[in-house]
DNA sequence: TAAATAATTCGACATGTTTCGAAATGAAGA
DNA sequence: TCTTCATTTCGAAACATGTCGAATTATTTA
């Protein structure tokens, strides 16, 4: 894979790769629950490693692998606290992918634009 | 796919995957650009599998590949028409996903319900 | 200090994805 | 019909991903 032209459709991509693992998904929506736009969950309700593990039969090497992806890509955060590691969703983050799919409405969000303008200006060749 | 409600973290990671790979995202932003919500593209707005392919330096076979994926998951459809094939995008899937996103101000969608109950249960069990 | 608990890193393996080019299919036009 | 253009299917190669268990690191408790 060479000719990635586009540094928004790749980040946005990223993100959207994150979510497709069905076990990475299942951790980010239980984080992401209990989250409130501009507002990260407070410490109380922050879930561990482990247990963010519970219900997947996933052995604790691959949880952290997959946690490990969410927080690469800016989708959650993590703390150390005393043996446990705290988990939570960054509220910024929703709110980036939900704005992604109301460009539907006809109007193309600043950072869409300009991988979309690639093709725009070609249109019409091969019709 | 055959209707609007996403049952399980599969098959919504199934669309999240979709849109994982650059060229697919592109391709797919490209095709919704023009929808409104309940509202198809008109037929003079789709786009050929040709013309998609413009801008993104694939091989034909390549493009036709991609959009494959992205009609198997139910974000496109294709029609022939004439020599080309038609594309545009499903506008209730595209409502689909950005419902996903609301429920970060703390309500589950019951269509994700049945996914995070399973580790609810389990809070507290490692704490 | 030693043991226990939680999490991470590492190496390995099976599986899945992306891509191409060649060949096949479908449709329109000379 | 024969040719041309658009698209798809197929097979293969290169690369990426998901998973595990063993070993390691970090922290608390006995």
């Amino acid at each position: 894979m060479s000719n990635y032209l586009i540094k928004d459709a790749e980040e946005l991509a990223e993100l959207f790769k994150a979510l497709s693992n069905p076990h990475r998904l299942k951790i980010f929506v239980n984080l992401a629950r209990c989250c409130r736009p501009g507002q990260a969950c407070a410490p109380n309700m922050r879930a561990c490693v482990g247990e963010l593990g519970n219900g997947l039969e996933l052995a604790p090497s691959t949880v952290s692998h997959h946690l490990k992806e969410l927080r690469r890509v800016g989708l959650i955060h993590m703390k150390r606290a005393g043996q446990h590691v705290e988990c939570w969703a960054d509220p910024e983050a929703l709110a980036r992918l939900g704005d992604f799919f109301n460009f539907a409405g006809g109007d193309v969000p600043p950072q869409l634009v300009a991988f979309t303008t690639a093709q725009q200006k070609t249109k019409g060749d091969q019709r």
